[in-house]
DNA sequence: CTTGTCGCCTACCGATCAGTAGGTAGTTAC
DNA sequence: GTAACTACCTACTGATCGGTAGGCGACAAG
């Protein structure tokens, strides 16, 4: 077996290579953007040979399209995990907010992949651009689903449509991830989501 | 004088060669980010050779420091010509909205130039990123001091205290702006925006 | 025991990156 | 008239980019 066999991955997080290279440009991308990272910068910190990247996935496109179908599937499950675990709408939001909290504050994940991605959309591969898009629809779907539903049994107020309330909320946890990043402040995205809930709850 | 003379300027909106660079600059990387564009793309619209923008900004964080520097007097001269022509608090907020939703719909600026670069803070050269912050900041203050007044003239609702509204006000209009490019649909930026607002005023 | 596949390697490709050295033509100041 | 300055040029550098070609050892199936 050659010297630069892969280490017994008892020592990393990731199951497998692929994965391991996936948690790499995750949070290489979340960093600097999809031009803000090479296959250079994850095969330094992976331990592999640039090359052999593109034998996981042949081009960019590839990597962050695979990348961001792969955080698609772990947000919907974590969203369904919400709608099992948390009865009451209210508190699904509460928990979805406070899920963001933590990984910011744990600098864990400062932002959402999605929401950095759509920042940059018009040079991204149209791949991953619907990918992209494909985030943003279930997520706002989820949440205005909730929303109505909070509304119905009469533990949120809406003061306008569903939907309409989804995309707010949506937008404003975005922005509030970018106000977080640009003060340095990782606080700052509980300043701006709590009067946000309290709204809909209050 | 060289085949390479600059072309009177007649035909393009920049005064100076410098504006053209920063001009060009700033499409480009509202379009990609920081890593999304380069020296030779700015050559080739401006119509000059790559070296000779080095002699313009030496650096590429020169060049984009200075453009966030123009960005920043342009926004707060906007700002300023606003509390100007605009007495009404509730209008001012209303004005700067819009601003902001021709821009988009026309395609002019689909973006804030600020928001972007927010996103890939981690990666942009120190003096880049604290014009950026600067700008956040600025913008911020701005909002809070608007909203506080409307709110002792009594044209404004506050459910919180001014600098908190004036964040949440904040990041709403930036993640609107996100969605609007996600969904590649102009119009959402409006859809968003606009109960931020009733919800102030009304 | 062979054959195929998988995962990774070395070695290379052309393109492009930001940045530099040094020259030239016009303009301005003395 | 000459010295200094500005704005631009050609020509180049070394580094890095995404991507390719082809080989090698481990392993599994027939």
């Amino acid at each position: 077996m050659s010297t630069y066999q892969k280490v017994d991955t008892g020592m990393t997080s990731a199951r497998t290579t692929s994965d391991a290279i996936l948690d790499c440009a995750q949070s290489l991308i979340v960093a600097g953007g999809y031009n803000g990272f090479s296959y250079a910068d994850i095969a330094e910190v992976v331990g592999i040979r640039k090359a052999s990247i593109h034998h996981h996935f042949p081009a960019k496109a590839d990597l962050v399209r695979a990348l961001v179908a792969r955080y698609r599937r772990e947000a919907e499950e974590g969203l369904a995990a919400l709608e099992q675990h948390v009865g009451d709408p209210a508190a699904r939001l509460a928990a979805y907010l406070g899920y963001w909290e933590a990984c910011i504050a744990e600098a864990r994940a400062p932002i959402c992949l999605c929401a950095l991605l759509a920042s940059e959309l018009p040079v991204l591969p149209d791949v991953v651009a619907s990918e992209v898009r494909g985030h943003f629809r279930t997520l706002a779907a989820w949440l205005a689903a909730t929303m109505e539903r909070g509304a119905a049994e009469g533990g949120l107020h809406l003061s306008d449509p569903g939907p309409v309330e989804a995309e707010l909320f949506m937008a404003s946890v975005h922005g509030a991830m970018l106000s977080a990043r640009a003060y340095g402040d990782p606080a700052m995205f509980g300043t701006i989501t709590r009067p946000l809930l309290h709204r809909l709850a209050g």
